[in-house]
DNA sequence: GGAGTTCATCGTAGCGCTATGATACGAAAA
DNA sequence: TTTTCGTATCATAGCGCTACGATGAACTCC
């Protein structure tokens, strides 16, 4: 078959043909080209007042909505970030997430959300969706990821931040604390009340890294100072709850003959053990004192309030959405600036 | 200038020629067209085993990363559900986003998240931004939107599904359980257990119309045993937290004298007053009966254990998920399939 | 008055992919 | 042998928008 009959035979064939009204829509009521239109929508300082107005108009009257997935696509870089959490269950990442949520949307940037369950090979994946949406930004949570995802990452040249830990190479940028360190603040404090017979009370930490390092940070300090035959870390191979708390107390008691002090990894499992000791009745701290991770919302209310150690996620969140923003006007940040530490906070209380 | 001219000095202008692997080179090397690519990618049974091989080592040769945005604009509808809650650190919300996220990224779906904060105007900003990606579903809670929200909410065309709430007109569908109803299940609790001189605990009830109507569920149900002087509802404007349990208590025992029982619109709010309780020496149950809202992590772990009641955010998670994988397989849901009730459950413990 | 300089606006080529319908090629049926 | 049918593959027209460069008109400056 030659090429005329092919063309011959060549039908205008109809799509599905969306009734969406786009930006040409909107043009065509305000007598501009779609250009001027798109240029309102991006500078809207840039169009005369006149045309403004008449396609603002013409944008209400239509009731016009941008498809800022064309957008994306003819732009190159889609307003969104990609933020992966290990679970959103999770207070802590929680607490994060809504807050950058609400810097990056005042942006007009959106999030897109995944979560790892503390897997890497899952990590590897939602990286690989992540990309796909050629997003402005990817956030993810802590240092260790697999070597695929470094790879896939770097390759991008998408700006890359990873929050809640420092203290290794980062990928590209990193917000967060020294995980060991607030391990060795809450061993210090537990010391510089007497405390000898100590624990550490953790859970997941063969997946949680982060917790592992507060654990390792913790023995570290007090073997230092007490000799490591005094100090145990016990792991709950669960997730970090109340419930767990009680089961882990109640094993370390085990291990650590007259234990006078405990470090959790988190507060959920602080107050787990603390109900546990008001169960026995143990008295905190007389007996037992007992320091958490996160100050959650309940941890200086409760019964004794709870000497815990503050990461402040919110401010991680804020100074995750600054590096992205700066990242994305331009300049992205070189140097020491493109680690931040946002370092952690020992709040005593009661319970010490 | 005439059109000879135009077209003489027009030169080809270049554009950021990215350098991302396109479809285009993966077909290239496996030696097929981009549309046979394009059908192994979407259904790979459809296409020859010799050349899906082919195609498959392409792919990860060249690290193939498939462009989403190109592929939501060519397809008119992004593999994307917009989610919209109140706020995510409410550990309710964590919950069923968490659960739909799962069930939805295994059908190879994302999820993007806003939060409203409990503001109608918000709500409102967050769908129009939503509905520019052209989602495959627009998820939000509550039955209670602003009208301009269900206007273009109705107007897109886009699948629908309000979760948390049931018992008003769903704007498409809806999933969730009725709130009156929990209220009245506490009432009746409380009542079954000798209880007269009661109050409800509520935070935020000016915006939070779901905890609202659990209160007027309660005090109906109050009023139609006890009569509705021994029934008190107290607010708190601020959030659901530990603390403003406390406050609520000292308020509930100063309006009704001889309190004997509680609902609480939330169990952190439940928490809170048990722990004044502790504080000020009062039995509970003895004294004063205790019932929450939600079966948080430390609800069965407490001292008292409390009496709670769960409404599976889980479950609602799982159901808002079928429904749209379902809405998307083609056939959407009719008739009465539309509206889902997940019920709730009242779960007895120490605290009554 | 002519040459530059702004400034607002415009025309249009892609961005990378999917959907549509066409087509090539065997196998089965006539 | 011819026709029909099915299957695997292909070519290409958009999807709606942004970015690029061009075009005039209005000003400014010698």
């Amino acid at each position: 078959m030659d090429a005329g009959s092919r063309l011959q035979n060549r039908t205008p064939r109809k799509r599905r043909k969306m009734q969406r009204v786009t930006m040409m829509d909107v043009a065509k009521l305000a007598q501009v080209s779609p250009s001027t239109v798109s240029l309102y929508l991006r500078k809207p300082a840039a169009v005369s007042p006149a045309a403004g107005q008449e396609i603002a108009r013409a944008i209400s009257t239509l009731g016009y909505v941008p498809n800022l997935v064309a957008g994306g696509l003819a732009a190159a870089s889609s307003k969104v970030v990609s933020i992966i959490v290990p679970s959103i269950r999770n207070a802590f990442f929680a607490e994060t997430v809504s807050t950058l949520q609400s810097e990056l949307a005042a942006e007009g940037l959106q999030v897109i959300l995944g979560h790892s369950e503390y897997g890497e090979d899952q990590e590897e994946a939602l990286v690989r969706t992540a990309l796909a949406w050629a997003p402005a930004a990817v956030v993810l949570t802590g240092l260790s990821h697999s070597p695929e995802t470094r790879k896939l990452l770097r390759a991008s040249g998408v700006p890359v931040v990873e929050m809640w830990e420092i203290g290794g190479e980062p990928i590209d940028m990193a917000v967060g604390f020294s995980h060991p360190q607030v391990g060795a603040s809450a061993a210090r404090h537990l010391l510089s009340k007497g405390r000898r017979r100590v624990a550490f009370l953790g859970a997941r930490m063969q997946e949680d890294h982060r917790a592992a390092k507060r654990a390792s940070g913790f023995a570290e300090e007090i073997g230092r100072t007490a000799g490591t035959a005094s100090c145990a870390i016990i792991n709950h191979p669960g997730a970090a709850t109340v419930e767990a708390g009680s089961l882990l107390l109640n094993r370390a008691m085990q291990q650590v003959p007259n234990l006078d002090g405990i470090a959790c990894s988190n507060d959920l499992v602080a107050l787990g053990a603390l109900f546990e000791c008001q169960r026995q009745g143990i008295a905190v701290p007389d007996k037992i004192a007992v320091v958490g991770f996160g100050d959650l919302d309940f941890s200086a209310s409760c019964i004794p309030s709870l000497t815990t150690i503050r990461p402040s996620g919110d401010l991680i969140g804020k100074e995750v959405a600054r590096l992205i923003l700066t990242g994305i006007d331009g300049g992205r940040p070189a140097g020491a600036s493109r680690v931040i530490d946002t370092g952690h906070v020992l709040i005593e209380r009661r319970s010490t």
